[in-house]
DNA sequence: CCGACAACCTGTGAGC
DNA sequence: TGCTCACAGGTTGTCG
């Protein structure tokens, strides 16, 4: 999926395109997502107007003045603004949910792993159980080095499987789990209790500046995000070491090892971090 | 509570 | 060319 970056792009590219439209309809496909469809979402969104789309962690947060559509892009998500309806465009083997807009366009929900999801919520969406225990966003201030430490205490984990737990920060996916490492000179498998303030104090600086250079070149290019207008992100270019097996650390021009931690392939340079 | 792992899906690319 | 296998950006739930 869309890591952060990835999100944000979307959701940068979906607001002015949707804010101050009505849904008209809302045409279902494939209820089968990572959680089901709710069978009533139509009944929720027909004849709402969309006031604001937000974002918490992954998560877009489509508001209208009586409740939140929650989207989740999964692995392989993506959304579109098709014009006329999407009649223009048939629907292919993995488009689940159109959501008609009253000037005629249409957001197109893209799902080939369907480990995405789309949920509706009257409450305000930040009780929803989905989003209810996530932890700082990066940007926020109760996300630094300091509370990563405190956090991280006792933590026999990996110091990669850490900061990917949501609780601790959200939207550190596995791309951006191995540049913020490999930026703060940390070796990805430490265990998390055993690296020090200043060192997480280094990390959060590092997973500030890649999440903000990747959001700044429009997300990241691996097989299947565009933008939501269709054009590619140019982070990939600015990878450091992520799917770089075999080639010099552009730090010390040592080969990038990868390794699974995590149950996760990770990347980094055995000669800059530890 | 913690940590490891399975599970949910389809598509793609490598290797034979 | 065609088959099989490993792996892919996420996250919850379960088990020990």
């Amino acid at each position: 999926m869309p890591e952060l970056p990835e999100v944000e792009t979307t959701r940068r590219g979906l607001a002015p395109l949707l804010e101050g439209e009505t849904v008209t309809g809302v045409v279902v496909r494939q209820p089968r997502l990572r959680w089901p469809v709710p069978g009533d979402l139509a009944a929720c969104l027909q004849g709402q107007t969309i006031t604001a789309v937000g974002r918490r962690a992954k998560y877009l947060l489509v508001a209208t003045p009586v409740g939140t559509l929650i989207l989740h892009l999964g692995m392989s998500g993506s959304l579109r603004v098709l014009p006329g309806g999407g009649t223009q465009q048939p629907p292919g083997a993995h488009d689940h949910v159109d959501i008609l807009l009253g000037n005629g366009a249409c957001l197109r929900y893209t799902d080939p792993r369907r480990f995405g999801s789309l949920h509706w919520t009257a409450e305000p969406p930040e009780h929803h159980w989905l989003l209810a225990r996530l932890g700082p966003e990066p940007f926020a201030p109760g996300f630094s080095g300091d509370t990563l430490y405190r956090q991280s205490r006792g933590r026999r984990t990996s110091i990669k499987a850490f900061i990917m737990e949501s609780r601790v920060v959200v939207g550190v996916g596995n791309i951006y789990a191995s540049e913020s490492l490999f930026r703060a000179g940390i070796h990805p498998a430490r265990a998390a209790g055993r690296v020090g303030r200043d060192r997480y104090r280094r990390l959060a600086e590092a997973v500030r500046e890649v999440l903000g250079e990747a959001i700044a070149a429009g997300g990241t290019t691996l097989r299947d995000f565009t933008a939501s207008d269709g054009r590619p992100g140019y982070f990939a270019q600015t990878l450091n070491v992520y799917g770089r097996t075999g080639e010099p650390c552009p730090r010390c021009g040592g080969p990038i090892r990868q390794q699974r931690i995590a149950q996760r392939s990770t990347w980094y340079c055995p000669g800059c971090q530890r």
